[in-house]
This record gives C-alpha cells, sequence and structure tokens, in this order.
DNA sequence: CTGAAAGCGCTTACAG
DNA sequence: CTGAAAGCGCTTACAG
C-alpha cells in the first residue's frame, strides 16, 4: 500500500478544465446556467476524473452548520439498536450524520453511572465538532448536567430519550410506559390471573420508566377487585436479579404471574422457573417489556410489549431537526409519548385454577339459554 | 425554549479581553509563555465567561484532518456492538471520533444485501466529510467496491472486520475462526462425542468466517477415527434456520452434539430439541460461537467461543491510526487474527452412551496397575 | 510581549 | 459568460 494519497482539490479541478477556480465551484454545484456548454463538459469531466467531491468542512464554517448531530446513546440491546437505527435514517434523509459515542469502556457495557470527567471530555469532544444537536441518555445528560453551562446555555437543541423530567428542560421523546404496561396488566388480567409480582429495575433517577411501567401496571391491578400484587425490587447494582426472581417464586404470595419490568429480567424469572420445576406457561405465567431480538427465541416465545423504537428515534431526530429549522419553536419543552404494542407469544395463559373455571364459564355462555 | 443562541466566537472573547485574535488564540492554545500574566488571566477569563471552545472544523480545515472516522458497521447483535466499543475508545484515545452509520432501513436489521444506490450515498457522504479512514462491514464493503474507485484510489485507509480476501486489497481485522473452531469440536470430542452436526450460515461471499469456523470443524474431527459428521446450510434468505435444526434432529445421522456456526443458530437447535422433546444436555449437546449476551442467559446457559469482539474493535481502529501516523507502511495488507477462547457452560455434557463408557475409562486409569 | 497578514478549501455576491 | 475579491473561524510564521 501507498503512502495516501492526497484528495483533489478544486485548484486541480479548474486548472485541468482551464477556467478560474469560481467557475469551476460554481459549475460543480450546477449553476451550469452562466456557463456554455463545453465549459461545463470540461469541468465535469475534470472533476470525474480526478475523483474530486466537495468538502463539506468548508460548507460548515460557512454555514455555521456541521450537519452533524451528536447521539451519546450506548447501543445496550436491541431496543437502543434500533432506536439508534431510527436516529440514523431520519438524520440521513435531511443530510445529517450521527456521531454515536457514550462514556464508558469497551468491556464494560452497560455503564450506567458515567464519571464526570469521562462525560465532560466526551460532550467537549462533540461540541468542538459543532455538532448541530444533541440525541442523549438521560444518565448521561444527568452527571454532565451539573457539571457545564453548555447544556444550558441553549447554544444547541438537546433531546432526551426514554426520560420524563420537566424540571431540566429538555425537549423528551419516550414510549408511552402506562399505557405499555396496562396492555399487560390487563392481558393478564384478563386471562384470570389475580396473584401478580412485579419484578422491577432498581428504579434509580433516571430510570423513570421502570417507577412508570409499574404505575401503570398497579393502576390496571387496583381497578380490580380480589387481586393480589406485590413488587420486587433489585438492588443498587442491579445484580441481584436471579435471586429476586427466586424469591418472588418462593414468596408465601405463589404469584401465578411474574410482570417483568424488562425482557432481561423476565429471563431471570425464566432461570428461577426452571430450578424450581415450574413449567411456564403451565404454572407461571411471565411477561416482558420492550420484546428484545432474544424474546421470540425464548422457550417458551416470551409474551412481550414491544417498543416502537425505530420510531421513537425518528422522532428524537425529528426534534433536533425541527428546532433547528424554526418548525418547533415552542417554549415549552417537547414531551412526546410513542404507544407500545403488546405481542402475545406463549409464556402467557389462564392460571391452572382459572383454567378450569374460565373453561366452565365459556362453556356455561356457549350453551344457549333457552 | 428561546431560539438558539450563536456559539461564541474568539473574536468576542478576544474584544472583551481587549486583545488582538491572534493573541487569544495563542494564549487558549497554552502558548501562555510569551505573554504577561494579567493578559492571560483576562484571556482565558473572557473565554470561561463567553463559554468559547476551539472549532475543530477549522482545525479540520487547516490541517487536512478530520480526526474522524467512518465506521460502517451495523450493530447486528452484542458482537458488533462490543466490537464498535473497541473502536470507539481506541479512537477516542487518539482524540478522534468515529461516525457510525450503515445501509439499511432502520426496520430491516440486518440488511446483509445493502442497495447499491444506498450503499453509493452513503459512502459519499462520509468521504464529504473528509473522515479520516474508514472501517467496514464486508458485505458493504463488496457492494459499494464495484460502483466507486473511491476505496481503491487510495486516499483514505480502509479496514475490513472479520472478512478475509486478499483480492480486495484492504487490511482486515477478523477473528481466528479456525482456531475458535477447532476449540468447539476438542472440547466436544473429549466429551466422547463422535457423531456430529454442524448447521452453518449460509456462506454467501461476504460471510468467510462460516466457512472458517466449518472448515476449522472438520479439520478437528478429521484427524480422529470413528467420527460421523454431516454439514447443514440454510436457504439463501437464511431464514429457515428452525426447519433445519428440526431435520438435523430426525436425520438418520442421529447427531449426539450440534455445532451451531453462531449462538444465533443455537438458538434454533434449543427450540428444535424442545419440541422434540430431547434434553440438553443429557440428550444432546449444542455449542454456539461469539458468546452474545443472551447465551449466558439460555436454558441452560449455552457453551460457546467468546470472540474477543472490543479487541478487534481496538484493533481495527489501531490499524486505521497507524495507516495515518505512517507507523504502519507495509505495502501488503495487514492481515490480523484475534483469537477466541471457549466459554464452557451447561449445554455440554458426555454423549448418553459415552458417559458410561468415559467413565468407566476414568476408573480403570486410576487404579494402580501393580 | 503583541499585532498584521497570509492561508486552510471553497462559495458567493460583485464587477466586468 | 467568466474572473477577482472578500469571507467562513481560526492558526501560525513573520514583523515589530
Amino acid at each position: 500500500m501507498n503512502p495516501m494519497n492526497p484528495r483533489p482539490r478544486l485548484q486541480h479541478v479548474a486548472t485541468l478544465a482551464e477556467v478560474s477556480i469560481a467557475a469551476a465551484s460554481r459549475i460543480l454545484r450546477g449553476d451550469t446556467a452562466e456557463f456554455s456548454g463545453p465549459t461545463c463538459e470540461r469541468v465535469v469531466k475534470a472533476a470525474k476524473q480526478l475523483g474530486w467531491r466537495r468538502n463539506l468542512l468548508v460548507h460548515s464554517l460557512q454555514t455555521g452548520r456541521s450537519r452533524t448531530v451528536g447521539v451519546v446513546v450506548p447501543p445496550y440491546d436491541s431496543f437502543w439498536v434500533n432506536l439508534l437505527s431510527g436516529v440514523n435514517s431520519r438524520l440521513a434523509a435531511a443530510d445529517f450524520l450521527p456521531i454515536n459515542v457514550w462514556p464508558g469502556d469497551a468491556e464494560n457495557l452497560p455503564y450506567f453511572e458515567a464519571g464526570e470527567q469521562e462525560s465532560v471530555q466526551l460532550m467537549n469532544r462533540l461540541l468542538e465538532r459543532w455538532v448541530d444537536g444533541l440525541i442523549l441518555w438521560p444518565p448521561f445528560a444527568m452527571t454532565y448536567h451539573a457539571h457545564s453551562r453548555d447544556l444550558t446555555d441553549n447554544t444547541v437543541p438537546v433531546v432526551l430519550i426514554d426520560y420524563h423530567a420537566e424540571h431540566l428542560g429538555f425537549d423528551t421523546v419516550a414510549t408511552d410506559e402506562f399505557q405499555g404496561a396496562a396492555l399487560v396488566a390487563e392481558h393478564l388480567l384478563e386471562l384470570g390471573h389475580r396473584r401478580f409480582a412485579f419484578i422491577g429495575g432498581r428504579e434509580t433517577a433516571a430510570q423513570t420508566w421502570a417507577q412508570e411501567r409499574r404505575q401503570g401496571v398497579e393502576k390496571a391491578f387496583s381497578r380490580v377487585p380480589g387481586v393480589s400484587y406485590k413488587n420486587w425490587k433489585l438492588n443498587s447494582r442491579g445484580d441481584d436479579g436471579l435471586e429476586v426472581a427466586r424469591r418472588i417464586l418462593r414468596s408465601s404470595l405463589q404469584p401465578t404471574a411474574i410482570v417483568a419490568a424488562t425482557d432481561h429480567q423476565a429471563v431471570l424469572a425464566y432461570q428461577a422457573a426452571a430450578e424450581l420445576g415450574l413449567r411456564i406457561p403451565e404454572d407461571l405465567s411471565v411477561t416482558g417489556f420492550a420484546d428484545l431480538d432474544f424474546a421470540v427465541g425464548m422457550i417458551p416465545p416470551l409474551t412481550t410489549v414491544r417498543q416502537r423504537a425505530a420510531e421513537i428515534g425518528r422522532q428524537a431526530a425529528s426534534v433536533i431537526l425541527g428546532r433547528l429549522d424554526g418548525t418547533i419553536s415552542s417554549a415549552d419543552p417537547v414531551d412526546m409519548r410513542i404507544p407500545a404494542d403488546l405481542v402475545v407469544r406463549s409464556s402467557t395463559a389462564p392460571p391452572r385454577a382459572a383454567a378450569a373455571s374460565t373453561a366452565r364459564r365459556k362453556k356455561t355462555a356457549g350453551v344457549p339459554r333457552t
């Protein structure tokens, strides 16, 4: 491999086509009307021959826009990956490019508590590149928020994903967690379940989604008489999920259904159930939340709530773009909620006791009353 | 939210501090020695007060380097995500930033056959930003390669991930597939297995890893007498994996172990086994390849080969950096192979018949011959 | 100790 | 129809 060849300059093109730089510039940008046909041809041909392409850095310097958006969002699981996909495709359609980075080292994903130093450095690096907007993962935004005026000085539009906090004053796009949680709750109630365990996240300050899912479930349950319900949380490191799942199954509540705050925790419920010899869904129903890539491959395939990840990403990008071109100009932060969809697979079924009674009821209902 | 505030200019800082732009520039870059203490203080204070920060776009224009690397790699699963993590952290350490984009729409990950149009557009967008290097996913590189001289003109260093093809002339970093494959093969042989099925990918032109893993396994098997082995491939769309897994288990070969080319296919083997009432590992051993995030959560946890994803990413970034600073200057393309590690979990055990005989053998060996 | 001047690569009013 | 000139935001030899 030779030493790198230099990229061709407009100067070279102009010289080769025997015109001024200015002429070459205008012709290559499409202002061909003012020039003679042969001149245009010569320039276009020269550019092609040299492999010249426009230099967007120059354009950025001239317009003050880099056409670039900083996306500080770790691709933690398939929800986030699909979300990033949505961000990217919407940005690309507007001829913007994402710069996707995240704090934390390579071996240590997820990295919930970003070091302050590292966060500040990351953000500086982005801002030095004159990103035109910022899409942020809440824990990162919160860490950084305390350490710099950059986010509050309003030089750059900021959108937070999956987080609701009015006090920060940022635009927000998130799943409608309440609605999604109601979906699973009602599905299980309809199947006849009445004794539930909710296995939640840690509900840290940045995890408003965990609270909201729990509250959504609780609200649905509270409407139905005779429901027993208990909420279990993980420890502060979030690493005792399997132990918690075991405790749930051994508890005096004897839940017939476990509602997991995420698919990740549903996996733990499956494991604990397997250890105790409980079959899913015959002995225990389990639901997830997110519909991560592995959910459909679980045995049995997991009933869960699908978040519209790509749509959330697209909307987040749209909000940035809207702030940039003035389409969105409200003084109040945007608070966008995207609905979620129930995906019924094979991890839910009527509870043992109810199965018989449901069948009985159905039979009765099916018998003509005459 | 107010209309966006403009970013402060060096001009503003200089005016506020009552010095020339040139002086402000030098002081803020650290050339403080030449200036009086009070002058420096005034400038630094003014910059801080206005929230000024350097404009890297200018730096790029002046040096011809954007300190940016185009990373055209979809975060398809956790292997790729970890790889991207490695790329990012290595780039960040050198004060570079990744621009990670991929062809295909948001709803359609993975996107194996990128449309030509889209690929060319993506690459143009990157090159217009003057990326200093390119890390490419093989299918994308191959699609694009046919349509543009940009990759062969050698204006920008290119590294391919997980792909081996001398004819393209690009630097390559990949898992040592042969070595990794040998690891699982030998593990299963040691357990006493002799009848194997390999469920592979589609082995398209871009999937050299699928071929290499199969060859690695075959080589290990061929050394041991009495081994039966058969290779199954998926259809061209790669969507009949479950059906293939069923066929394997019903086949006359009656394999005691299934070697999957990736963890994804191991999941299908689990499903097929569950359908047929075969227990893992009692009735059937299964191995994966990659150690994706869900492997440890499978029931039972999957024995697999862990690819050093982050390390591959780091090395890929290092090769780009090396080409840029001249540390790497060989005319021949770099071909780096990163070893993989066997992770023994619970999906592998001695085959039923062999279990007894292995035990017997061991006992015999343990009895002193005297 | 500090400023005026040229320049990175290109675009765009402004002259001719 | 086409070119010379100023300018985007900053840096860096070069003068003083």
